[in-house]
DNA sequence: GTCTATAAACAGATAGAC
DNA sequence: GTCTATCTGTTTATAGAC
């Protein structure tokens, strides 16, 4: 009667070792799908840039497209939520948050080269496929809701009205980052690091202005 | 020996035909890939939806990947170039030209499905395809260029100053305005139509505020 | 739970008929 | 110049060994 790990703790039980696996799986799968598509990466390739054999991944993951899915709705924007909740703790007062968004943004698109691709692939599957589609605009819904309550927070800490719902405000401010980020992976020169906070100086001017 | 045709000139020569077969292909590619993705459209799918086979394809184009290279040569950002000279030439001085600019985006999102998607196709193709990245980036460049020349004629005719080079300011149009596109097509309720134009115009009022 | 081997379907590309 | 038939390699997915 083996009981529970008292002796090795380091030993995985079965349950971790296939959550591992999975974990693993999943991130080779972002890798691979980021930089050759939904349709040009292999399971094969999936499967042993993560180590492991294509049974394992049958084991884990129903097919190609379920391992999509999952992958899709574990980080379709987990990075922008991420760093809108870092953006809203961490500078409470202190540093500009236009200029912090800015310069995160801009490290994002020069550091992480697989988000913007993956963003991209998922967008394209959502479209392509209806019955997904609302499950990634919902998601698209929640990173917009961080941002925006990032924006409701700043506006309010400088005692500004904007004038329109911050619904729309982050909507326009989501777009406008996201196309930055995909144009500075085309032509670098064309979009410096601090013209993603300056463009967002330019927003907020003419918003304030027109309250 | 047969000379040109005089007699029935409706009856198209050999150079004729293949050009027309070429066009045929070109657009079904265009369809196909916009819908399937690179990777997902196979090129029996391609040539049957034209009209043809495979080896009148193979006959117009050495293979997969030159055709979705033609493709994206000739139109990876014409849509834009297009419609900046049409609102470039057709609203000289009567109506608002973001307003108009703003409709027509809204448009293009809705009425033109596989615009968006081609080019998210495109762009995803370049940023795993190094040696095609310049080729997109430099296309990309001609229709912010289209843009900018719109920006200079609208401002230079407005008599404002927008104290940045308009460049700068077409680049971060285009950003936005791209954005917007794909934001629209996962969620129109997020994005209504006006808030194209509006969203420019914050934009030129914070631009013209700080210069 | 994961691996190896394999089945079955499909893709891209070519050759020869017309 | 285009079509039909086919060759070849690769793909997804499964079955059975360990």
């Amino acid at each position: 009667m083996s009981g529970p790990d008292t002796i090795r703790p380091k030993r995985l039980s079965r349950a971790e070792a296939k959550l591992r696996t999975r974990e693993l799986l999943l991130e080779s799968a972002a890798r691979t799908f980021a930089r050759k598509g939904f349709g040009g990466a292999s399971v094969e390739e999936i499967a042993e840039s993560a180590g492991f054999s294509v049974g394992a991944l049958y084991s884990n993951f129903a097919n190609k497209e379920q391992l999509f899915l999952e992958l899709m709705s574990a980080r379709a924007t987990s990075r922008v939520t991420e760093a809108s909740e870092i953006l809203e703790e961490g500078n409470l007062g202190e540093t500009d948050p236009l200029a912090a968004l800015g310069r995160m943004l801009a490290d994002v698109a020069d550091l992480d080269i697989d988000f913007a691709p993956l963003q991209a692939e998922f967008w394209l599957y959502a479209v392509r496929n209806p019955h997904v589609l609302d499950t990634v605009a919902a998601r698209m819904r929640e990173s917009r809701e961080a941002l925006q309550r990032l924006i409701d927070a700043t506006s309010r800490r400088a005692g500004t009205d904007l004038g329109v719902p911050s619904e729309t405000v982050a909507t326009v401010v989501f777009a406008l980052l996201q196309g930055l980020v995909r144009q500075r992976r085309l032509d670098p020169g064309s979009v410096p690091p601090e013209l993603f906070s300056q463009a967002l100086r330019w927003l907020f001017t003419g918003l304030e202005e027109s309250a």
